[in-house]
DNA sequence: AAATATTTTCAATAATTACTGAAAATTCGA
DNA sequence: TCGAATTTTCAGTAATTATTGAAAATATTT
């Protein structure tokens, strides 16, 4: 298979893969591009290699760099703006998970919370299985929570190998 | 707050959580749905409660049942179908991760060996940036599906004690 | 400060995805 | 086996989400 192919298959499918994860397809396949180019690409780069026009590129970049996955990158005597997604895929996990646990787990949980202080007959089996429910994922959640960070906070050779000794 | 407002925005978060993880709307508004319903409920019972159509409660369940989410119950002397969901969230999350490692990452770790395969000068910057972005992909992925593996085969108590531990 | 290059915004539009509802298929009891 | 109850399918439509492209804003050079 010749480079160019396995670039545009990886793109693709890191792109289909996103719409999978909540994540849109084009920033998903921006994303994959910027972490095969082995130097920082212009929006106009993107915009060539995807096929996508400069406000959907900008769009994106951003969303990105939000996410914490692609830097703005300044090249001395270069007026254009140039960009370079991370390519230690456990840093890339890390940071996701980093920030979805704070966009997502965190308010559900906090939630929850109020959801658990719902008042009524304790008897009564609507509610019981209701509390039982909220409950559950709390506990669950407080779990996750603390699981999540201390994986965000371990490094690379933990993942690799003490985690896997520890789990099995 | 009442119990009637709890449970409609329990449904409301839960249909919203859905769609940052790929899963539309009213699916997970169902699953929450039958997460927090004492009794299997009918398609009659979840569009009324939803004010969704028969077709789509339909084809929702359908998926749940897909996932391993949702059981199609039989009540002897009626003629109705009813659904249940599991309502132990950590059975509920080891199905998810179960269903998704099959779905997702599975067919990802194969298209990365094939994708390994490229053939070009190894001294080639491009080519290499490529390779080395696909080779710790799939380690990463080697690594994750081992510990989503043993995850998935432990049991509650397990993730509720000693996970902790281990991991602190 | 004017000219030029570059980025950002956002209303209009396109593309995708989800939903409805009625017809077809199936199931089940008599 | 027939008829009624129930489930399933799916073409048409609605709702949502993503994209374009051109105008406005911003930054840089001369």
């Amino acid at each position: 298979m010749k480079l160019s192919e396995a670039k545009q298959q990886f793109i693709s499918t890191w792109g289909a893969m996103g719409t999978h994860w909540g994540i849109n397809r084009t920033m998903a396949q921006v994303h994959a591009l910027l972490m095969i180019s082995p130097d920082p690409l212009t929006q106009d780069d993107v915009m060539a290699q995807l096929n996508i026009s400069r406000g959907n590129v900008n769009m994106n970049v951003r969303d990105l760099i939000d996410w914490g996955l692609v830097d703005r990158v300044i090249i001395s005597g270069e007026r254009k703006e140039y960009f370079t997604a991370e390519k230690d895929i456990w840093k890339v996990a890390k940071q996701i998970i980093k920030e979805r646990k704070k966009r997502e787990l965190d308010p559900m949980m906090k939630l929850m919370d109020q959801l658990s202080k719902v008042d009524g007959d304790k008897k009564d089996k609507e509610l019981k299985t209701f509390l039982d429910a909220i409950n559950g994922i709390k506990k669950f959640g407080a779990h996750a929570d603390n699981m999540l960070d201390v994986l965000v906070k371990s490094d690379e050779s933990w993942f690799l190998s003490t985690a896997l000794k520890l789990f099995k």
